[in-house]
DNA sequence: ATTTCTGAATGAAACGCTTAAAAATGTTGA
DNA sequence: TCAACATTTTTAAGCGTTTCATTCAGAAAT
């Protein structure tokens, strides 16, 4: 691989000049700089991107730490960072945490001796001391949790009652709800947008809580249990990959959905046209909270003002067979 | 951030001796370590990586790049190759090339710049100039298009000729295939077998093949034109996506599964689980795949030596309700 | 007493780039 | 003619490491 010594000793100048060619600033004589082209297209020269970042401090390099990228929520987050920070000429180091504290520590040690220009997380069980020393940019995304960073998230309260009223419309009394594991933030805020909706509509059981962890199995698993005990009509899924499960034991137990027990998801993830009965959802915009996520953290890294630190995202209903009840469909 | 040079004059020692004492290598006494490593904890000195890699070239971070992450089949490979590297102490850049070589060659060219380690393809439209002048050891996973290159597959060939057998077992005849991209080698290799099985059992007919370019949509589209021309009681679907584009189409036709027709995917993605009725399938042993590939890479890497530069591994039918009829379930 | 060897530590060059400061050259106007 | 200034180029220091060559002290060998 040809340097930049290589190029300046064909060029006739010296280092210096070829590098102003290259970062066009400062004087350099045109006549000159037609050489230097020249001689950088001869030798196929690349700048070498490490040299630059020991002296300029900048990588062009930022890092995405998120739980765990086979869970189906966050592929397409990914891609939108990546999408997005590519047309910065940023490249991305995927970290997956599985939610682990000392993994996310390490991660974010080696990003730093990386001198990686920014981070944007994807999570919530670490505390301030770890990433508030952090001096470069941070962008939380999906789950908040300190207020000093910017941050991405949809509106889970808000999508979490919009989902239990839309089974109270369609006829639903008994409505449970497949809660996400509880050290998760955004599980619990759908949640309490659950439970406030079901107090506000006089319907509140807490018996009707149904632990599922995020998990297809689990979610399965606890349905099918909760059946046993009590009546229900209706199921809220703290994400689409509970609801189906829940769809799943619903229809061991020879039930119909939506006729008998109707459901609705959460993320709106590809997963929930592929059921049969496909799904209801509340869908958030997952790809346009990754690519803001990566446009707040491209901002901040370029030093540029942030309109606004905190992003809530809306979200939005979608109603498929899942929730198609006579009156509606 | 402390540099050597603070850690060496809190010692009261030379640079070059604490740095020796950080790669354990050369000459230093041990009561000369233990002051160095005082100094080192005392101001929570951390090497930085960039100059170590500006000296070494070697990053210890290598490129993975696939043609989309958001595409369900990639997650859990990429996963995999996070997994392993991470063990290695390696980290792992993301890349999604669309399959669009202009995009490839640009990452490959940021990654050398980048001074990678190594690199993770998953491709087959790159010409070999691109990639084979490369000075970094490649490994090439899922879909092989150079024989120069280690490189890690699943039997696609022997797969599709054991759905299409599986198809003729459970009393399907006239199996129609459900094609992907053409330029994409594991789609042609998965048709081929399925061609060669339908000759041997006395069946092939071209009209049965049926273009469906890996998609959920078009798959759909393609199979319910195909049904108004063509008699079909078997599909067999190159990858599982399709499979559900198929299943959604028969169902909307009014037709049973598998009573009526029978279905088969290919991959074994999470997804196959989840529909109703559930899809058998061809697995592949995708986290495997992708773990392999990586320990190859990390050998590469590390100069030692592969027992074996292919490797093709076994796939399994998983049979689900799709294909279970009388006579075997 | 001189040479040779070994363990321990150091100095300085190198990795490939950027940039501040210095130097060289050219231009202008009094 | 010369100061004042603008333009162009070079020199050299520095980014934070690693490593080669060297030094030095003391022990062993001659």
């Amino acid at each position: 691989m040809a340097t930049i010594r290589d190029v300046a000793r064909l060029a006739g100048v010296s280092v210096a000049t070829v590098s102003r060619v290259l970062n066009q600033n400062g004087y350099v004589n045109e006549e000159t700089e037609k050489r230097v082209r020249r001689a950088i297209q001869a030798l196929n020269y690349k700048p070498n991107e490490v040299a630059r970042t020991l002296f300029k401090k900048t990588s062009r390099t930022i890092g995405l730490i998120v739980p765990d990228i086979s869970n189906p929520f966050f592929p397409e987050l990914v891609r939108a960072v990546e999408d997005v920070t590519n047309i910065y000429d940023y490249t991305v180091i995927l970290c997956n945490s599985d939610e682990k504290t000392e993994k996310e520590k390490e991660y974010i040690e080696v990003l730093k001796q990386k001198y990686v220009d920014g981070i944007i997380l994807t999570t919530n069980q670490l505390e301030l001391a770890e990433v508030s020393e952090l001096d470069v940019p941070v962008v939380v995304l999906d789950r908040p949790f300190n207020h000093s960073f910017p941050s991405v998230i949809a509106d889970n309260y808000g999508g979490a009652r919009l989902a239990t009223r839309h089974l109270y419309d369609i006829g639903c009394r008994k409505i449970a709800h497949l809660q996400g594991p509880s050290h998760v933030v955004n599980a619990m805020e759908r949640f309490n947008g659950y439970r406030d909706e079901m107090k506000e509509l006089g319907l509140w059981d807490e018996n009707l809580v149904i632990l599922g962890n995020y998990h297809l199995k689990q979610a399965k698993e606890a349905v099918l249990q909760a059946f046993k005990e009590h009546q229900i009509d209706g199921i809220f899924a703290g994400n689409d990959v509970m609801a189906v499960g829940a769809l799943k034991a619903i229809q061991q137990l020879g039930l119909r959905v939506p006729e008998d027990v109707a459901i609705i998801g959460y993320d709106g993830i590809p997963l929930t046209e592929m059921t049969t009965p496909e799904l209801s959802t509340i869908s958030q915009p997952i790809y346009e909270m990754g690519a803001m996520a990566a446009r707040l953290l491209m901002k901040r890294i370029e030093g540029q003002p942030l309109e606004q630190i905190h992003y809530v995202l809306p979200v939005q209903l979608i109603q498929r067979e899942s929730t198609r009840k006579g009156e509606k469909g």
